[in-house]
DNA sequence: GAGTCGCC
DNA sequence: TTAG
């Protein structure tokens, strides 16, 4: 039942709410636009080529493979994390952040500026993503939106502090997530990939799609006004 | 198995 | 500042 992952009805029976600002959303992307959205990032994806990210030092791999689209792209190897126009592997530029992300992130960011990255994360089963904060972005106003596609994923999201206590959410393919206001700097991750819970991804398994501002808009002028704003207003 | 902790 |  939908209901259960709403943040308010939750708080309401468990006593231990989600972080404010965490926004489940109630509706989630229906087949067709799961499978619209899937062709159109395989297929770029497929051009680009996934990366396998690393840890920083180590230069241990992650589970998780990896490809970004739109002007920057988040990347780890052993140097770090960062963002960078680049493909890691090819040195192309990351292939464009298709349209529908683009009206999506309009329609659920509040806020006022495109996204810059849309980061793709393939699961396989088995491939997990350790407990983490996004804070790479140097516009931390902004909000992370994320789309899951294909197999159920257990979500943890806990607090600001590592060892916060945290809730385990199921997202299911086609959810939308928002982590904006006081939950930007969560603690999250993915716990585990339930395999065989969606047929959506060829070969199985679990896309991630997650929409972020990395950089500070410029400012306002009157001779470049913003998008959402108007002059005089 | 879920959750927490400590450490390389 | 470990997304291990």
């Amino acid at each position: 039942m939908s209901h259960l992952n709403d943040p308010q009805q939750h708080s309401l029976v468990s006593g231990k709410p989600l972080p404010a600002g965490f926004r489940h959303l109630p509706g989630r992307l229906d087949a067709t636009a799961q499978e619209g959205l899937l062709a159109e990032v395989l297929a770029s994806v497929g051009a680009a080529g996934w990366f396998q990210p690393t840890m920083p030092r180590s230069g241990r791999p992650l589970s998780v493979r990896m490809c970004n689209l739109g002007s920057l792209g988040w990347v780890s190897d052993k140097e770090g994390y960062r963002y960078q126009p680049h493909h890691p592997d090819t040195g192309c530029p990351w292939p464009p952040l298709p349209a529908s992300l683009l009206e999506l992130w309009q329609a659920v960011a509040g806020y006022p500026h495109p996204p810059e990255a849309c980061l793709v994360n393939l699961y396989r089963t088995g491939a997990r993503m350790g407990l983490h904060q996004d804070r790479d972005e140097a516009d931390l106003s902004a909000p992370v939106v994320s789309v899951s596609l294909g197999d159920d994923a257990l979500f943890r999201i806990g607090g600001t502090n590592r060892r916060d206590p945290g809730r385990t959410i199921v997202l299911r393919s086609g959810d939308v997530v928002v982590l904006g206001g006081a939950s930007r700097l969560c603690f999250h991750g993915i716990d585990r990939i339930l395999p065989g819970t969606s047929a959506l991804v060829p070969g199985g398994g679990r896309i991630n799609l997650t929409l972020r501002r990395v950089s500070v808009p410029p400012a306002a002028s009157p001779f470049s006004p913003q998008p959402g704003t108007r002059p005089g207003g």
